[in-house]
DNA sequence: CCCATATTCAACCATTTGGTTGACGAACAT
DNA sequence: ATGTTCGTCAACCAAATGGTTGAATATGGG
């Protein structure tokens, strides 16, 4: 349980890598169009995905050439729940939610 | 603020300091103390308190020759808060909101 | 069959990470 | 003043990380 935990916030710790969460929250996508808006090689991008993947966070799946890529939020639900358990002697700050909300999906308004 | 995240996700990603959290998180404790329990020098413990600190997980005031480390919850809040608009579209973390207000408002109903 | 597309593999490189040890400075106690 | 405790610093080391390039391996289309 702890080695999931590792594995997890390891791979959370790089903005690629959430940059690609992010954009596998609107919808699945293959390895290629993950890559296509990064200026590093598809190999990187394809390196990071495995990382992804070892931390349960995305799944993959081939059909034909191409290998689809899902978001699969239950490790980072356990994650949560970690953290949850720090910030429960104070009052949870409603503001900050509401800043995520503006700062990480600009395209909802 | 994509910065603090990277810091925060990589100082979590490692057990030893996952470890101090929880410590600190019954208690301020000297450095000193916080090393006692674990298998490895003063010195390596030491440096996860830095990363911890700059991080802003944790604080660090001298007083006398010992210095005091004291729980940060509010970098941790906002990672955590980073996290739960993945689970957003999954009924299971329609719970983990609500959970969420109903801690913000406990005494207003 | 031949070629283009999708993805990974292998080898390499620079930098960071997590640990060690020994020396050091700062603050107390006697 | 002397010694002891608290904590960091400096130098070093092995292993992991994040990137590159070029070759290799499917798979699909004409």
């Amino acid at each position: 349980m702890s080695e999931t935990l590792d594995t997890v916030f390891a791979a959370l710790a790089d903005p690629t890598r959430r940059e690609i969460l992010r954009m596998l929250l609107e919808d699945d996508m293959a390895v290629t169009d993950v890559a296509e808006p990064f200026e590093m090689s598809l190999a990187a991008i394809s390196k990071h995905l495995v990382i992804l993947t070892r931390a349960r966070l995305i799944s993959q799946e081939k059909r034909g050439r191409v290998k689809w890529c899902k978001l699969e939020p239950d490790a980072l639900r356990d994650a949560s729940v970690w953290m949850q358990g720090f910030g429960q002697f104070e009052p949870v700050n409603l503001d900050a939610f509401e800043r995520f909300l503006a700062s990480e999906m600009p395209k909802q308004d």
